[in-house]
DNA sequence: CTTACATGTGTACATCGTCCACATACAGCC
DNA sequence: GGCTGTATGTGGACGATGTACACATGTAAG
């Protein structure tokens, strides 16, 4: 369907193939660039080789590609927690659970950091609670970033590290504290801390959650 | 200058007499109805009554103009922390810095629900960390929200609820913390959360954020 | 009173979202 | 195989936006 090493080149049939795919790539690689503002119709289905109202066949409206975008990126933040829970070296299962809840916390604020446009494309304009835990936003263990925080408190329940008492609302509490960090991060009035104070202060708003959940 | 009750009517003279801060007032009421997106231009020059390039005498472009809206959104948030703090029934010292304290974080969330709009673009594209303390940001005690929290930690310093060696950074982990919540319930997924929900939440949230700190 | 400057107006252009009518390709039926 | 219907892409158009440029008009300074 198309020529050329990659899809975003020229296209010698009138059909495109995969077009929807096409402009979420596009979408996500806008996002990335200049975060949810950038994310506009026109430019996404210039770069899927395409006029502008080829786009309408997919999605009803430009927030309709944009909340498809946002899943994607929830996707990526989902992925970034499971990489830092997969980096690490397993000691006793108590403590295993209390670093895989960190991870939650060092995954999210290390895609944060790493990638401001998709993180804050993530969490625009998302969703209630239900499409939450739509699988699109799943990252590689077929979570989202929501249910890998649930499990990883779920977790700390078991191992007795949370009192169940505690354990209702407790993803709420964490998941403020981590995503306000990341906002104040992003755009906030953060922003020009040096890499290491970011380092560091991630591991307090950690801690103060361990502490204080 | 002009002429009927509003400042938003027909004017006679060419001149305006305060365009800048007609446009200011007319960004903040955009903010409050449609969020830092809804804070345009055209719109706001067609409510001070002029055409869409007197703006550009006053403002550089339309960031210029959301720049100025935000801080005035920051100063309604500190006005709204300042309320909190103010109803507090003075007791004895230690308990009432506590309280103060906890004011900053329950005006802060008031706020953001009442004004969800103006919340946001208060904290849109704002600030390094010396503009956070600009004077147009200041509420009527002429501090900012920043501020605001800066105070009420050292005063927690001070009658020795929090110790010396944990007060620095601490700012930035009470600030994560509720700014989080708030971004949660704005346009987050605890958006539809029923109202005394998301009131336990404001409270756990600062529980956590006194615990931990 | 004249002149310079500050401020508002008018016209114009590019970009964006999106509607409508039209063209084209593929899929199924005969 | 040829015909037809539906899914998909095209082209042109409209209104809204930000904003540049040239012009008009008040106000102040000499």
């Amino acid at each position: 369907m198309t020529t050329g090493t990659g899809e975003s080149t020229v296209r010698t049939s009138y059909r495109h193939g995969d077009l929807r795919r096409a402009l979420i790539e596009a979408g996500v690689d806008l996002a990335r660039e200049g975060g949810p503002a950038a994310v506009v119709v026109r430019e996404a289905t210039r770069r899927a080789g395409v006029t502008p109202n080829a786009a309408y066949r997919h999605f009803a409206d430009r927030q309709a590609l944009l909340d498809a975008v946002c899943s994607s990126c929830q996707a990526l933040v989902a992925q970034a927690i499971e990489a830092d829970q997969a980096a690490i070296a397993p000691t006793d299962v108590v403590e295993d659970a209390r670093l895989r809840f960190r991870a939650v916390g060092t995954g999210y604020l290390r895609f944060a950091l790493e990638e401001p446009g998709q993180f804050q494309t993530a969490f625009s304009a998302s969703s209630d609670m239900d499409s939450a835990t739509t699988s699109a936003r799943a990252g590689n263990s077929g979570l989202t970033p929501f249910q890998l925080l649930t499990r990883a408190l779920d977790d700390l329940v078991t191992v007795r590290l949370l009192p169940p008492e505690r354990r209702p609302t407790a993803e709420f509490l964490a998941w403020s504290a981590v995503h306000g960090l990341a906002e104040l991060f992003i755009d906030g009035p953060l922003r020009a801390l040096p890499a290491p104070v970011k380092q560091t202060l991630i591991v307090r708003v950690i801690d103060m959650v361990e502490k204080g959940l």
